[in-house]
DNA sequence: GGTAGTAGCCTAGCCCTCTTAGGCAAGCGA
DNA sequence: TCGCTTGCCTAAGAGGGCTAGGCTACTACC
């Protein structure tokens, strides 16, 4: 019988495919397998278990982001660089709502700390350089900050704007300006 | 046979409490059977599926929530509601992690409107009054509040903030001072 | 107080998913 | 060419979701 040629980069990218599709939660390893045309016990030869696959498509989504955050970052500096950024965001996450859902899944620390997460984590550390905060009012803000966009993008896929019929996009652009506003203005203590 | 006296008022809560204990996508139809000692098919008689038992979870925080709300709320204004709202907002999710998880699934439109979600909306536009906005930038605004405590609470449990040492309490407290400071001074467009 | 009728539960059974154990064959290196 | 590893297989069990159809306890009504 003819091997199939399934490697684990090419499983976690079709579950990611898979999961932009049908929601993580049906990324499930029978389906993975009806895929590559292989029996469903077959993969396991290739991976843990069903929960890795998910880790798997989390650590690809943030690797991913984090290409796409630093490209939009690059030559940019103060609000230029702070709308790059959140935009860049909210596109990925739109255009990859399955991967984006992954992300959310908690990693346990060691695979958290060797993930593409500390990478994103520093370039929105980078945003500030535009704004001279210094600690820990730069930990709070990158908090505040990423709290936001996480925040909006993920209220808005699941549809808790819906209520009121003003355009998310416009809603947006000005919760940017008003987090410009407020980082260029940081309260003291 | 003696009845076990099931009622989805009663299989909603038990499963809304089981949802903080093991999380919401452990809550299983089998399980809950279990737990009032009676067979899994037998629920299928007050429920119609798996998803109709999330939903009510999800309708149970909501009510739960706008409750512990407008408790928190009544009798004060400005900074002060906000804070309040804020951190009535944050311990719910801390103390009901399931409860508030389930509460992220979206609902269809019909649901979403006869839902609590509503007097939340309304009551978070209630704290506004304190910062004088008219709309557009009202609506905004309470948009960009939402995402502010739901990014940070979500952040923190999935161990967003692991990285950095400074306390989470710390950063929320700041982060509350910051979205206090940006209300009063809203930016025009 | 007997007797419908129905509400509440049950068994049986199907399909799907996850996962382990053990087997066979393809293809590479010696 | 031989053998070993790698990649796939079948078999099988546990558990969850759900449907169909049956039995029983309670209710209401005459």
């Amino acid at each position: 019988m003819a091997r199939a040629g399934v490697t684990v980069e090419r499983l976690t990218l079709a579950a990611a495919e898979l999961a932009d599709e049908v929601g993580v939660e049906n990324v499930t390893v029978a389906a993975l397998a009806r895929q590559f045309g292989v029996k469903d016990a077959s993969l396991y030869f290739h991976l843990k278990n069903a929960h890795e696959l998910r880790v798997r498509i989390a650590l690809l989504a943030l690797a991913e982001l984090a290409d796409r955050v630093a490209a939009a970052l690059a030559g940019r500096a103060g609000k230029e660089a702070l709308v790059a950024f959140a935009n860049a965001y909210r596109a990925y996450a739109r255009e990859h709502p399955g991967r984006y859902a992954a992300m959310q899944i908690d990693l346990d620390p060691e695979t958290a700390a060797a993930s593409a997460g500390v990478r994103h984590a520093e370039m929105t550390r980078a945003i500030l350089r535009g704004y001279r905060l210094s600690e820990p009012d730069q930990t709070d803000a990158v908090r505040m900050m990423h709290s936001t966009f996480h925040g909006f993008v993920s209220l808005e896929k699941t549809g808790g704007f819906r209520h009121t019929p003003r355009p998310t996009d416009d809603s947006w652009s000005r919760t940017l300006d008003a987090l410009d506003a407020v980082l260029t203005n940081w309260p003291s203590r």
